[in-house]
DNA sequence: ACGACTTTGTTCAGGCGTTCACAAGCGGTT
DNA sequence: AACCGCTTGTGAACGCCTGAACAAAGTCGT
């Protein structure tokens, strides 16, 4: 009875699983029945060694010779990622990343429902987005106990973003997806995922400079030719 | 004469280096004049030694038993991320989370201006976003060509975000930003980053699981009680 | 029914990133 | 002028993750 498994998922793994379970998603859509390490690997971008070991961390998925059920694995990481329930989530900001958010179809699709929206901005309140009305944030504790929310999504100004997640935290809200630009203060036992937009793009204009400035990366140390400011 | 910087930058690395200028402009418009190592570590969220770590790839960026000067080392931070000249970007696909981007004022304080919007919709086309005209999505190769554009963002559907990525490499562009949730194929010497909004959450929904399941984490593999999915 | 091929699952080594801890260096003070 | 405290910069250990090679296992063909 090999039920047991005691080793914990390493989260890039975990976020890997993530991916590998869009792919199956698509394969199944187009009635695929089994699929191998390499071709699933190849669809997601990783090497097919990782892939199997990643998958290997949720028990033996597949079956040697022939790979891996579709539709089987798909259940297997839909349960190992949290079940296919619905996980209800609030969002807090608004504005046009925040609009663009609430009604990308991409999270709905994986059982990511918004069921609050919720803006300081007089002129957002009321207004419907992805049929959800904006209703003012002071209603932020109130709407995550109705609507028992267990993830935040924070789009707002980076000024608010510390005192808005200690909000959700304060009303038992436990992950926290952060797309200001701050780092957030929590406490132990609440998660909190960061995306940076401006920070993707200048690690892509370092790449990109370091392409063209690989020879004469003499660097203007001390000597620095003029530069204004 | 230890002018020679031989020593590459590790990606991680540049990526926080990215999170510290913003730090430090923040410092500098507050009147600044100098900070700490942990001071700024705490404002961006990592370990004091790591970030000295981090700052020393620039070579010596501080004054022992001062700190690093707020202005000195932005500017510095500044050249080393590709120096503050402004980057032209091309957007394809002006849904809403390519709106949202497209007048994202973060970007633009960055030095990275948008000066080309494709999309394929007839409807889109035409539209301003941004104070930019979305042009058609065939017009791309004309539209890198006249603006000399050196990265890439992709916030088009799946279905077509290789082979816009394809389109975007054979005409220069070898620094790309995909939103789309899939791995694209580059040729060696272009560099792709990956945002995916969806593998944010499911990794939040994993912890999640995680800690409510702990202690019974025997896997609700089949005995699932009551999930009536 | 047997053999060979295919593909998984695992083990091992390598590299990278992070963290801790200490020495070096500079400013302020007496 | 010399001392003391503070802070940077760096060297080394630790742990994690990644990538490759090998053995187990199951299926297909003959």
């Amino acid at each position: 009875m090999p039920q047991s498994r005691p080793r914990i998922i390493p989260e890039a793994t975990v976020a890997r699983l993530a991916v590998y379970l869009r792919v199956l998603a698509g394969l199944a859509d187009g009635g695929r029945s089994h699929v191998s390490s390499g071709e699933l690997a190849s669809a997601a971008g990783v090497n097919p060694a990782g892939l199997r070991k990643d998958l290997s961390y949720l028990g033996p998925c597949g079956v040697r010779g022939v790979g891996y059920s579709v539709a089987g694995l798909r259940d297997r990481l839909t349960d190992a990622l949290g079940g296919e329930r619905s996980r209800p989530c609030v969002l807090i900001g608004i504005g046009r990343l925040g609009s663009a958010l609430a009604d990308y179809a991409g999270f709905a699709s994986r059982g990511f429902e918004f069921v609050g929206l919720l803006d300081t901005d007089p002129a957002a309140v009321g207004r419907r987005v992805g049929g959800l009305p904006v209703r003012p944030v002071a209603e932020l504790e109130a709407v995550v106990a109705e609507t028992q929310a267990t993830i935040g999504v924070i789009t707002t100004p980076a000024e608010v973003a510390q005192s808005v997640c200690d909000r959700l935290v304060s009303v038992g809200v436990r992950s926290i997806l952060n797309f200001a630009p701050v780092a957030l203060t929590v406490p132990a036992g609440v998660d909190v995922r960061k995306v940076d937009l401006s920070v993707e793009l200048q690690v892509l204009a370092f790449l990109d400079q370091q392409r063209h400035g690989t020879p004469p990366l003499v660097a203007p140390l001390r000597a620095a030719q003029g530069s204004a400011r």
